[in-house]
DNA sequence: CATTTTTACTTCAAGCTTCAAATTTTAAGC
DNA sequence: GCTTAAAATTTGAAGCTTGAAGTAAAAATG
């Protein structure tokens, strides 16, 4: 194996590891603090990113989780009140989702505590880190 | 909110979507080519990393997973013949465990494979950002 | 010592997640 | 139009994951 796949894959592990912990600690905030998940809020994040025309597609793709997945925590949240569904009208396969208005205010009153909680979690890195290391990460999406 | 947590949000959601893209590749590769998966292979990784005198409670700090969690996959590598567990002599609360000959022999057989992944799915990054990243992130795991 | 607290691990229930299969609908190629 | 392929979703089985509760053993406390 080359010297360049070593040291990619220590970045990989290194990367696999900042990620947990953060996963980790946010998880236990939600918990803790809003009794919910982190499935629950990424799905409610999605969701009032672009709050309206999100099929359950556009969610499954949007948050790299399988159709499967997509469908059981929406219906979770439509159960809860917070999600709701709507098929459309020009293509019957298709399914809208939405934040009802109790889902909008819960996910607000979410929102700002969460990300205060990422703050604390990358608040030893300046703020030329953070710089640099969206630039790098940008360059890794593209594909 | 401050400018500064806004930038921090940022970059976890960046960071979170790079690491699931590589991950969902990974267990793509590991399904595809192995037939196994994304967990097992984190502990058979653990397993070999630390040769020996890996304590279940090790292994779960280590790969940042629930104590149970690490049970069952160890329960699950155990039945298959690829790990083994032995209890402690000394503190008879405390079980080892470690990979079995079959394991470490099919642990081997992934590694290699599972590198040049890792090396694939990080080849837009030069070798520059590689070493950049890796010691922001080695900044960003605290002490 | 006896008691309490801490530590190591397992078990359990509930929720998450994937993949594959099934359903329904739309689009494309004859 | 008819047939086949492709797309959007849901369902179901199996595996993963957590947090809490349970068991047992060791360490700390008085």
């Amino acid at each position: 194996m080359s010297e360049g796949s070593k040291r990619r894959l220590k970045l990989w592990i290194r990367l696999l590891g900042v990620t947990r912990r953060a996963e980790n600690d946010l998880r236990e905030y939600l918990r803790v603090t809003h009794d919910t998940t982190l499935p629950r809020f990424d799905v409610m994040a999605a969701l009032y990113r672009r709050r309206e025309a999100m099929t359950m597609s556009d969610l499954s793709r949007m948050l790299l989780v399988s159709n499967g997945n997509a469908t059981v925590v929406v219906d979770r949240l439509e159960s809860d009140g917070l999600a709701r569904r709507t098929p459309s009208d020009s293509d019957r396969r298709t399914v809208f989702v939405a934040l009802t208005p109790e889902g909008l205010a819960a996910f607000e009153s979410l929102a700002a505590g969460h990300e205060s909680e990422v703050a604390r979690i990358f608040a030893r890195l300046d703020d030329g880190d953070v710089d640099v290391m969206t630039e790098i990460l940008k360059r890794a999406e593209q594909g």
